[in-house]
RNA sequence: CGGGGUGUAGCGCAGCUUGGUUAGCGCGUUUGACUGGGGGUCAAAAGGUCGGCGGUUCGAAUCCGCCCACCCCGACCA
């Protein structure tokens, strides 16, 4: 298809909206994509609608290869149907709502699991009609506490989402053969797209296992840290990170007498650490839990390392023998009452505190100097030492262990090849995968008679793409000081033909012909007919990025041919003329077939 | 939700401390001329509820109060 400049809307800027902090947001802001008119809240303008077009495109295509069915479920959603499922409670204010004119409330649709599960629940009737792929792409609401950095998060975004329906888990039909197929369609998609882009394990779902991924953009501004092994390929994001095998060493002798020190007023690691001239890999930070059945844990790390929450309930579920416990942070009022200092608490308290667990990091479970907390208001002590001041109880299994309870960091060994260590890098998450189970379907009642005439809840899994995210991403991805650089497939246009002298008609022509032979092998071509000056025209080429720029000028007519430059290779590169009988194949090699 | 900050032309900003003609500047826009291969030059012009409401004052963009919007850091984030 042919566009014209001149007949449609692209606003260019030379300055970008003081908000606008990261490259994508500057960047699409400054090239005419979008505007924005409310916090979060964006229009995408001509370019912006066409990449996301065809991003949506590509998306439809893997999705319908997968076995999905495109729908399109309401975004208005009545509040009632999240009566089985309480998400209008858990989702608390981060869920859009709107009042109608009888005073009913309805929420915007943050993702669809309800609808859905509701639409299968009164169509879906037999077994046999599963395995059931459905999804959509529609515009999102959600209330974020503080959307920013432009489209990466917002507050109305647009999303495909794909929930499956499944009889069974394993084998033909079931939710591990769906979700395996989606994993291969993200992984087409976001190579389609032609983004670098990593698939890392994420928080495990309820069925356990690695049954969640997300897809992530790799970018130095992601908001999202994700390690990776060099050697098994193995990557995970923080939450879910495992990290390889540790030494750890609980008999070591003490390096000096326990010693109380007075650390009055010091609200962090940090702050104590600098007032006891003590670094924080040599502090011990105890972190106290509330355990399902009254009783309480305490997860200790090395003061420069981050408790996981996670892992902090996968070690109790293990040491205790019960999959059903639940962990939480401890309320710090009850927490108090039980005879913990919140903010001063030691391992001791395995001891002072009934039942009381407690983990021990490896890394904190070493010999040393150590400093801790005391146990006291305000106080904190030096040369801590686990087997003179812990005791005995280290080695009561029923009570403490020394397992994996923090984040894992760059320099970690990693969790799949011996000697080998993890490395970070950001990371913008643009998918994610997700095997549900039966958590919506037992909520809502979809229940349908198997083979065995056996009533079963169904089980589910979803899977989204952020797809106006994906756009920003890509530009996150791909843009130098100049602009934006699409790849091909998502670009608005393939190809850009700049006439020097628009008014000309002999340039008309050669234009004319440029954008017509272009267009009939597939490629869509935007031609700048502006009236403006050269230097105005190529910094507007550059920004918005289109991968091909073909210059219709005097210079290379003269010679029988037109002026072909990649945007990839960098606004200073040189340009080559390129006669007309030679563009087609030249084009394609830079821009590969078109679809 | 806690902390910090900002609202003045389409965009970026100055003016506010110390109230006083007609509220400025750069970019952009329009018209004309010269120009014509990386945001050109000259000339002229259009464009403002100074976020809103109220108060103080002879007089408010400027001082005071309330409200609203927006941004940054943090908390939060399927």
């Amino acid at each position: 298809m042919i566009q014209r400049w001149s007949a449609t809307l692209i606003p260019t800027t030379r300055e970008a909206p003081t908000d606008a902090e990261s490259p994508s947001h500057i960047l699409l802001s400054r090239a005419g994509y979008i505007r924005k008119l409310g916090s979060g809240i964006y229009d995408y303008l001509p370019l912006a609608w066409r990449t996301l077009q065809k991003v949506g495109r590509i998306v439809r295509e893997e999705m319908d290869a997968a076995g999905g069915s495109e729908l399109c479920l309401p975004v208005l959603l009545p509040i009632e149907l999240y009566a089985g499922t309480r998400r209008d409670v858990d989702y608390g204010d981060l869920l859009f709502k709107v009042i109608d004119r009888k005073d009913a409330t309805c929420a915007l649709g943050p993702t669809h699991e309800e609808p859905i599960t509701e639409l299968v629940k009164g169509s879906v009737t037999s077994y046999t009609q599963l395995p059931l792929n459905l999804y959509q792409l529609q515009t999102k609401f959600r209330d974020e506490a503080r959307p920013r950095s432009g489209l990466l998060r917002c507050r109305e975004f647009i999303m495909k989402d794909a929930y499956s329906f499944h009889m069974n888990v394993e084998g033909p039909g079931g939710l591990n053969d769906t979700y395996d197929a989606m994993y291969r369609a993200y992984t087409n998609i976001f190579t389609r797209c032609g983004l670098n882009f990593t698939a890392v394990e994420a928080e495990s779902g309820p069925i356990g296992g690695s049954a969640s991924h997300e897809f992530m953009v790799n970018a130095d501004s992601g908001e999202d840290t994700i390690l990776k092994c060099p050697v098994s390929g193995y990557a995970a994001n923080v939450e879910k990170c495992e990290i390889g095998k540790r030494g750890h060493d609980l008999n070591a002798a003490p390096t000096g007498e326990l010693t109380e020190v007075h650390t009055p007023n010091l609200p962090g690691i940090d702050e104590v650490g600098k007032f006891m001239k003590v670094k924080p890999d040599r502090m011990l930070k105890s972190i106290v839990f509330s355990v399902s059945g009254g009783r309480w844990l305490v997860a200790v790390v090395r003061g420069d390392h981050d408790v996981n929450e996670g892992k902090v309930k996968i070690a109790v579920r293990a040491m205790l023998g019960d999959g059903s416990v639940t962990v939480a942070l401890a309320d710090e009022k009850a927490a108090r009452e039980a005879g913990f200092a919140i903010g001063y608490v030691s391992p001791r308290t395995v001891n002072s505190v009934p039942s009381t667990l407690l983990l021990i990091d490896p890394d904190a479970a070493q010999g040393g100097f150590w400093a801790s907390g005391s146990d006291k208001k305000d106080h904190h002590v030096k040369h801590f030492n686990w087997r003179r001041d812990v005791g005995n109880v280290l080695d009561d299994e029923a009570k403490v262990r020394v397992c994996d309870v923090r984040n894992a960091l760059a320099g970690d060994p990693s969790p799949r090849a011996e000697g080998a260590k993890l490395e970070t890098g950001r990371g913008i998450e643009v998918g994610h995968i997700f095997k549900l189970g039966t958590k919506y379907s037992e909520a809502m009642g979809l229940a349908i008679l198997d083979k065995d005439q056996q009533k079963r809840a169904v089980i589910m899994g979803c899977y989204g793409i952020g797809v106006s995210r994906t756009m920003a991403a890509s530009v996150e991805q791909n843009h130098d000081a100049d602009g934006i650089i699409w790849p091909a497939a998502i670009a608005p246009y393939h190809a850009l033909v700049v006439l020097m002298k628009p008014e000309e008609a002999k340039q008309q022509d050669a234009a004319k012909r440029v954008a017509a032979e272009l267009s009939e092998l597939g490629y869509d071509v935007l031609i700048d007919d502006r009236s403006e000056r050269p230097g105005v025209k190529f910094k507007d080429a550059d920004l918005i990025g289109l991968p091909l720029r073909i210059t219709i000028g005097d210079k290379a007519l003269e010679q029988g041919g037109v002026e072909f430059k990649v945007r990839r290779d960098g606004a200073a590169s040189k340009v080559e003329v390129v006669a007309f009988e030679a563009l087609a194949t030249k084009a394609q090699g830079v821009l590969g077939a078109a679809w």
